[in-house]
DNA sequence: TAAGATTGAAATGTCAATCTTA
DNA sequence: TAAGATTGACATTTCAATCTTA
């Protein structure tokens, strides 16, 4: 039986790692944070985005979000613009430096990635890991412990 | 080809949700972060164990390490003392009560990954994803962006 | 000089309370 | 009442500077 300890252990330390990695090479080669990369790469592929699907996009919370949001408004990257239909929300919208900067940013984002999460494994392994993961993603978003 | 961005996010997205929802169960149950009982379950399987042996297990700086290390001790689990053969480190040892924490925290930490990680997926594919995920940790450790 | 460790400041997340609008 | 969002207090991590000992 596998210990699952360890892959604990194998999943937490690998996505630090990773994490880490992109994210440093990623600002020096662009200037940009991996979590504000990440947050515009949601933004743009979000049609009306509001700050509850960043929330959710990202994982983590609502407060968290929108204090990203602010982060991210302040550099020049986004603005908050009016909700057409709800007065509660906004519609968070990349700026034209903001679109530049992904632009700029996601080659390097790719080169990463390749080299840490595709290169190491054959094709076949990748796919499996792939669907693996999307279905523990899945499993977990479909069974919170915090019930609604 | 695999997508490697769906692959990063669903891998990043599915550790934040794990870990969140094991550190709230853990917290519940039994009063500790899974912080915390990661860094117990390191200083107990490792013998005469300095802050750099945490910083390296638990894939975080020295610095943080170090502060994790206070707060364990300031909570009573843990404590420093003298290195026998090298006077610039310490051995961090679990305290008595420390010891009972982690006895009681361990059954609650494997039903949840047992819950999260171990239901979802069958047998074959869960010894798929260790291998996979051992390897790419070890293929990141060996390919820092800082070299040394 | 280098290695192990500590410290303070900055970044980023959680949580709980609150505000506004559905 | 509930939903979307914001805010402030707190926790934990990184980074850089510093201290002590090899």
């Amino acid at each position: 039986v596998t210990d699952l300890r360890q892959v604990f252990d194998d999943l937490v330390r690998f996505e630090t790692m990773l994490w880490n990695e992109v994210d440093t090479r990623l600002q020096k080669a662009s200037g940009v944070t991996l979590a504000s990369l990440n947050m515009m790469l949601i933004i743009d592929a979000t049609p009306a985005c509001r700050v509850l699907d960043i929330a959710q996009g990202l994982a983590i919370t609502v407060g968290g979000a929108s204090q990203a949001v602010d982060r991210l408004e302040k550099a020049g990257s986004c603005a908050r613009g009016p909700h057409p239909t709800d007065r509660r929300s906004s519609i968070v919208e990349l700026t034209g430096p903001g679109r530049e900067l992904l632009t700029r940013a996601a080659p390097v984002f790719d080169e990463e990635l390749e080299r840490l999460l595709g290169a190491p494994l054959t094709g076949a392994t990748l796919g499996q890991l792939a669907d693996s993961l999307r279905m523990l993603r899945r499993s977990a978003s479909a069974t919170p412990a915090k019930p609604q």
